[in-house]
Parts: structure tokens; C-alpha cells; sequence
DNA sequence: TTTCTTGTTGATAATGATTATCAATAATAA
DNA sequence: TTATTATTGATAATCATTATCAACAAGAAA
């Protein structure tokens, strides 16, 4: 087992769940790229070096790495979810999202986070006040159109 | 005609289209209601009183009045998207949700949005400028656990 | 090691929400 | 009236996601 995997496995078994080939395959998939990725987009890229990982097994996994707080699932309005490593060595942790309507294509942003913490936190107190409701988590999303769609 | 069906009909005119009466009903429910129907749940509501119209058209109808800017189309985490009334007299205007996680109960506000919009223009204004990004909508939700199912 | 228990997988079928088709009908224009 | 075009409802089809279930593999107990 490779050196970072260790890691992994610990976390895996404090959920009384197991390391596996396919959960591995699937969060190097997620870790290794950028994109936001539907269930079959990383089926498709785990089938590549993988043929024998069937789509289900992408599903459950993807479900399970949810509830252990590994990955997030989005909705941007196109047909599926897409999800998320929370933490990546390529992505800022938590951000929020511009989506381009035209062309689909979601772009990352962390950069006005103090303003926007600043704001969350403010609404938060007083939404939690207001309406006896216990925050938990947010989505930030700003619906658009991109660079290269308005020059087309 | 109604009187106020008058207006109705004009505006689906300027679109070349025909203010028909599933249209006209499901108009009717989309007032009526505070809450924030699935097409299904419009559909069973429109059926009550009118069990000749279809789920169908209902669908359709439904993406007609988005696209005339009419209704908003929502996706609240269950799995079905949900309508709003963009005008109503039952409801704030533009406004932001809060999505209880236990119940699943949906609540409307815009009692926030001095702060809200102030931080609204200032990030769009900065986002706009760094990503070269026309920013034409925006959701915000925040997820939680609200008052009845804390007690519970 | 062997056995026992339990988590995991992949194939398949099933579900549920939403769309596409299409012939019949109703509204508007000519 | 006639021609044109929008609209509808029934039905079938699609697409993403889940449920089933028997085979399998990892870890614990013996
Ligand atoms: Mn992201
Ligand atoms: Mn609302
Ligand atoms: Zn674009
Ligand atoms: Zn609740």
C-alpha cells in the first residue's frame, strides 16, 4: 500500500469501513482533477485503468464519501450532481461557485472569502435568531456568462 | 375573461403565445400558494379542479413561464426541482432560503437584505471584474436544522 | 490456518423525474 | 371561410439514480 494511503485506510475504519481498490481509484480520480464531475464522468475516467468497476459501485461510493464528509455534491442546474473534494491540493477548501449558463462551465472562487465570511457570519446569528433555525451549511452560487461566451 | 386575466393574456401575447386555460391554472395555483411546488404537486392540485389537464402540460407550461421570467426554477436538495412565482402577493420578491435538512420545510426571507444586497453588489462588482464574468443571478441557500425538528 | 462474520462489489432490474413524439384540437391570421 | 400556427393530452422514451442479490474479500475469532 502507497505511503499517503495509510492515511486513508485510518479514516475509512474509523467508519468501520474498508479501503478498497475502487475507493481508492475514485478519490484519485477526484484528487486529481479540477473539474467538477458528474457520477458517470468519473466513471468514465475510472473505467479507463479499470474497466472491471462497474457505475454502481462509483454511485455508492461517491454516497459513502459523502456522508464521511470526504466529498461534497452540487447541483448546477444541468440534469446531474457533481461533486467535490472537500480538501484539495488543487482547490482552494471552501469556496463557492460562478456558472456560466451558456457554456456550463463552473469556475471556482475563493478570493472575496473575508468580505463573504464576514456576511455569512452576520446572517447566520441573525437567521438563527429570527427563525429558531440551526445553520449548518450554505450554498453561494452566481448564475452567468463567461469570458469566452460573450465574445462568441 | 377575468379582469385581471387581461394583463396575462398581454404578456403571453408579447411572446407570440396563447394565455390558454391550463396556463391560466396553474397560474392560479402558482398564487395561491406559499409553498414551493414540485410539477408534480401542481399537477395534483391543477388535477383537482380540472382533471382533463395533464402532467405534461404541465411540465411544458412550466418551462414556458420560465423562460417568459414568470417563475424560478429551484433545486433544493430533494430530488425534484420546485416553483416560485417570481411576483406574488404571498411572498417577498427576490428573496434567499433557508432548507431545513430533517423535514425538509422551506423558508422564504429577505428580511437580511440591506446587507445582503450591499455584499451581493460588491462581490458581483469584484467577480465581474477578476474572472471577466456578466453575472445575471444568483442562489443562496443556507441548509440547517429548524426549529420544530431541533425539538423533535 | 481455518472459520465466521460482515462489508463490498458488479450485474441487473427497477424507479422516478423529466422529455420527446404525434395526432387531434383550438386560437388567430389571411 | 380557410389557412396557419400554437397547444394539448396520451403515450412512449430517456436519463440519472437506487434497490436487489448472489458472489466475493477483508478482518476478527477460534
Ligand atoms: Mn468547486
Ligand atoms: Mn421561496
Ligand atoms: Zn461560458
Ligand atoms: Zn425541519
Amino acid at each position: 500500500m502507497a505511503k499517503g494511503d495509510r492515511k486513508w485506510r485510518d479514516r475509512f475504519r474509523k467508519h468501520g469501513l474498508r479501503f478498497t481498490e475502487p475507493r481508492r481509484v475514485i478519490l484519485e480520480v477526484l484528487s486529481d482533477t479540477i473539474e467538477h464531475l458528474s457520477a458517470e464522468e468519473i466513471y468514465m475516467k475510472v473505467h479507463k485503468k479499470h474497466p472491471n468497476i462497474g457505475l454502481t459501485t462509483v454511485y455508492r461510493n461517491l454516497y459513502t464519501l459523502e456522508r464521511m464528509g470526504i466529498v461534497t455534491k452540487f447541483h448546477f442546474g444541468d440534469g446531474c450532481h457533481r461533486y467535490e473534494l472537500i480538501e484539495s491540493n488543487k482547490k482552494p477548501d471552501h469556496h463557492h461557485h460562478l456558472v456560466c449558463t451558456g457554456c456550463k462551465r463552473i469556475i471556482d472562487y475563493d478570493d472575496f472569502m473575508d468580505e463573504e465570511i464576514e456576511y455569512i457570519k452576520k446572517v447566520e446569528k441573525a437567521l438563527s435568531r429570527k427563525h429558531s433555525f440551526h445553520i449548518t451549511d450554505h450554498v453561494i452560487q452566481f448564475y452567468g456568462i463567461c469570458k469566452k461566451c460573450k465574445a462568441a
